[in-house]
DNA sequence: TCGCGCTGCTTGCAATTGCAAACTCGGTGG
DNA sequence: CCACCGAGTTTGCAATTGCAAGCAGCGCGA
């Protein structure tokens, strides 16, 4: 492929994603390739857009970044980005492992992150007035069960 | 030449299925190969798990036999079919808008619930049951539901 | 019998991946 | 001052990807 002209800024997304991703779990790029189990350089290479990862490093580092690899593979743009951001809240509520008490902390604090989010980047990428925004009721349907000490 | 079939097992069952599903489509290999955008010949490679694609060629076949680029990146092993446990961690990894750490937080809190359900519920950790039939518990009314939907 | 087209497979070769080693830049301590 | 450590980057190099060209087998019409 002599033409290389719309490939690169495809991948420098994805570089920047991983970056990103790394810097927030507040690891070093070293750490990360220990953890992901891939070469430092390479690592370097491919967050700055210089390499094109193939899919088992992408999913190594996903692994590394405890990241679904889905996620990266959405951001390289190999698979269509399928649903933009999945039911958290509704798999919390369907689980019937966790107690009214442990449900209610997880939700709590992924409202908050998402609000945190929110706030922070200042640009909504997608419509996410669904999750916190509306009058959600957590314990709808759920009744807390105070087996729990 | 000897078919060393078993020889290189790893991409062998991918390229199977991506030759399954090709006749099941009933186009030739390089009817195939034209529509996906690669070569006749890395095809029958790849078909014969002899080479092993990059995402960006996964990715042209699955577009090429029409169907889903995570069949084939499940195929391939390049990700889980999904994770054993649990909906909720599959539901957080796949959130794009939350940042690593959130996710990590959301994870490590999500466990130890389940760790603390566990020890309730008197559930030792992974153990070869090849010896004893430890069946299941007769009181084992909230099971984590290791079916996906 | 040929030739033609189609199937899939084998053979070199350019381009790329991914790594080990070495390099640069900042900070810390002797 | 220099040694040391850790951050990320650059530099060659083995191994691999992926392709163009060519090869062998099979069915069909002349």
């Amino acid at each position: 492929m002599q033409t290389g002209d719309m490939e690169l800024p495809k991948v420098a997304s994805l570089g920047e994603y991983i970056r990103q991703q790394r810097q927030q779990a507040k690891i070093s790029l070293r750490q990360l390739a220990a953890q992901a189990g891939v070469s430092n350089p390479y690592l370097s290479q491919v967050e700055r857009g210089l390499r094109k990862p193939s899919a088992e490093i992408l999913n190594q580092i996903a692994k590394g970044l405890h990241i679904s690899a889905q996620a990266l593979y959405v951001q390289a743009g190999l698979i269509e980005d399928r649903e933009p951001h999945s039911d958290v809240l509704a798999a919390i509520r369907a689980d019937v492992t966790l107690t009214g008490r442990q449900r209610q902390v997880l939700i709590d604090i992924y409202e908050s992150f998402c609000k945190e989010n929110r706030a922070d980047t200042a640009q909504p990428p997608q419509s996410a007035e669904h999750l916190g925004d509306g009058p959600v009721n957590p314990l709808n349907g759920i009744t807390p069960d105070s087996r729990e000490g």
